[in-house]
DNA sequence: TAGAGCCTGGACAACGTTGTCAGATGCGGG
DNA sequence: CCCGCATCTGACAACGTTGTCCAGGCTCTA
């Protein structure tokens, strides 16, 4: 009886619609209730039930979903008609049981939603994608006992690989999972006690150009506002900052740096009080593309002129007054370099963890390059 | 010999980190080198080796692992500490398989990297861990086939259910799958010759308010710069133009509207075209957030003043001059629905497909406020 | 002290696939 | 006509887990 009416073809769409006689035969659509009553979970079809259907056996239905040598044409017609017929589809989790490979690699990013991470998800599903393999991904939240949980649920998954935006700085929880041979790779920042593949950007370097920059250009009062120094690259820049001011001789005053801040309202806040006070600073270095989108918005309120240098390239900065400028990381090419690397790992051609710094640049658009309103 | 090396802890954390005495015990790293010969793929335990080790039987393992009741405290520390000491990871392929549920679900759209689909997905991905899920996604780029080869390699994944936003209109490949109960939401634009839920924005109302609005503030020649009809939103944004236009007896002319373009270049030779010629177009409603940014700085350089009103919102679009009008959508209301009634499908508590509009909101900020340069 | 009942633990099958290996079939040549 | 060989096919075990079911030991009561 199901054979009976089940017997449309699907999967390669030959279906003849026929709008006035064809109905019968193909139902446009189910309703859900239908589909729950005639089918609980899990009585999908079986290559058992296709091997029964075409009167073959078992192994000879694997074959032909494998696309494997060894089967006249004539049979592997009848059984791709008795796929076709019970919409059958190859469970890939007994599959991955059986061999051992899941073709899926883990992202454990930060914040899916931030525009930072966007390209640089797209950079690893494209590399996964040529690779074969599917993509999993989840958000940390910036908390560490979070993403543990998430990497080990990924590995519990059995993902061939991990490309990992760390929250934590701890990572010996994967030792086990290193030594059962899942490729790891670390981005933007490192991993916590282990020895691992990373991919950063130079965040240091990055930061004491930007700064340098304003210094170029007549400022000494420069203030900082960055996040938390537990993570790497708040610490990297604050560290660039530091070392360009020392450079140049100019001893930091403590309120010309705000760290950990990273809500806009107290970002709001903290830029108000560095841009009063006695001393005020004529410029601010902002350590990531959310605290510079705030400060561009605390500086369009005020009258006064402050140069400004972003962290992370944000869009429709040029097309600001000032146009803003930015240290712009290449999120693409990390993601990209990060995945490939992964793959390497799994072919066996990367035998020995490296630490590979991508180099950031000084986009000048205006707002960097004013003077100081002294 | 490997028991007494690797009996260190190392999923409770409870190592102790003696930075004088503790290192010949706890290795902190190994080389990759090491791992690859030591461990070939596959060889990781199994509760089997947990069992022999700890001297209980598999299912008490079993047991331990899931939580169940029935197995003695003392008997359970044994158990754990096996755990422990060899680094067991339950194989949740193998358990999939036992089980029939895999606790994830699929997202297929368009383009991770846009930053539209940041915020969906991150809805996406807070209902699903809300309800123990992990998240596998990928993108189409806008190819119908790439969309179906994705979804059914989720399919075969065997995940409990798929958001996906479509690229193609002929979703009947997924018959088999619905009646084999994979749940499926549409999101963005609607599900083609199959019933299913779809969650989608209010298209058409939000393009004809926005071109009614420019209307309002005296434009006649309003240009439209879209993406090819053949997409569900795009088609729905140029009939809300045409029905704005034609409740206030305009009549259309050819040269102002440009659909199909999407590339920067074209986009911006199409507003050159509409902006030049014997009868300007005096503003242009722009269908979707990277259209509006090309055509922004296409407007940038022109000194006639035109108004613009876009669809979607862009970061800092208030603080460009003018502020840029637009039409919003909540693209995380829009992921977050349709999760919901993913899960709520896979309750069993929603047995009819739905189609659920959410509003689009005009937020006015001086581009679409311009009054016409004639 | 015996019996009933409860609690803990373990043997075994099953989930759907793939690898191994041996059996069946057909063909051509001696 | 039969044998050998090549080609095609299928039975079976295994992957690692969980559900079923039963055995054994314990406690408690009569």
């Amino acid at each position: 009886m199901l054979d009976a009416t089940s017997s449309y073809k699907i999967m390669d769409q030959r279906i003849p619609v026929d709008d006035r006689t064809g109905r019968r035969i193909v139902p446009e659509t189910h309703s859900r209730a239908d589909r729950l009553a005639t089918t609980r979970y899990g009585n999908r079809p079986t290559m058992k039930d296709v091997a029964a259907r075409a009167g073959v056996g078992l192994k000879t239905v694997s074959r032909v979903v494998n696309g494997e040598a060894g089967v006249t044409p004539e049979t592997e017609h009848r059984v791709r008609e008795a796929i076709e017929a019970l919409g059958f589809r190859r469970n890939d989790s007994a599959r991955v049981l059986r061999k051992g490979r899941t073709a899926s690699i883990g992202l454990v990013l930060e914040d899916l939603a931030d525009p930072f991470y966007g390209p640089l998800s797209r950079a690893v599903e494209e590399v996964a994608r040529a690779n074969g393999a599917l993509l999993i991904n989840g958000s940390s939240a910036e908390d560490p006992e979070r993403e543990q949980e998430l990497v080990l649920a990924l590995c519990a998954r059995r993902v061939d690989g991990l490309v990992v935006i760390p929250a934590g700085d701890d990572h010996r929880y994967l030792e086990p999972e290193l030594k059962a041979g899942v490729a790891t790779v670390f981005v933007d920042r490192p991993a916590g006690r282990i020895d691992a593949d990373v991919v950063l950007s130079d965040n240091f370097g990055g930061a004491r150009d930007a700064v340098a920059h304003l210094i170029a250009h007549g400022h000494r009062r420069i203030g900082f506002i960055g996040d938390m120094p537990r993570i790497h690259t708040a610490a990297e820049r604050l560290r660039g900052y530091r070392a360009a001011m020392e450079d140049a001789g100019i001893e930091v005053a403590d309120a010309w740096t705000s760290l950990g801040v990273t809500d806009p309202q107290r970002v709001r806040r903290a830029a108000e009080e560095m841009l009063s006070g006695p001393s005020p600073v004529t410029a601010i270095f902002t350590g990531n593309n959310r605290v510079t989108v705030t400060v561009i918005r605390v500086l369009a309120e005020h009258t006064r002129r402050v140069a400004l240098v972003g962290f992370d390239d944000i869009e429709l900065a040029d097309l600001l007054q000032p146009g803003v400028t930015v240290v712009a990381q290449d999120a693409a090419t990390l993601g990209r370099t990060a995945a490939e690397r992964l793959f390497r790992q799994l072919d066996g051609t990367l035998l020995t963890p490296e630490r590979i710094e991508l180099p950031t640049r000084l986009i000048t658009r205006g707002s960097g390059e004013l003077p100081p309103a002294d």
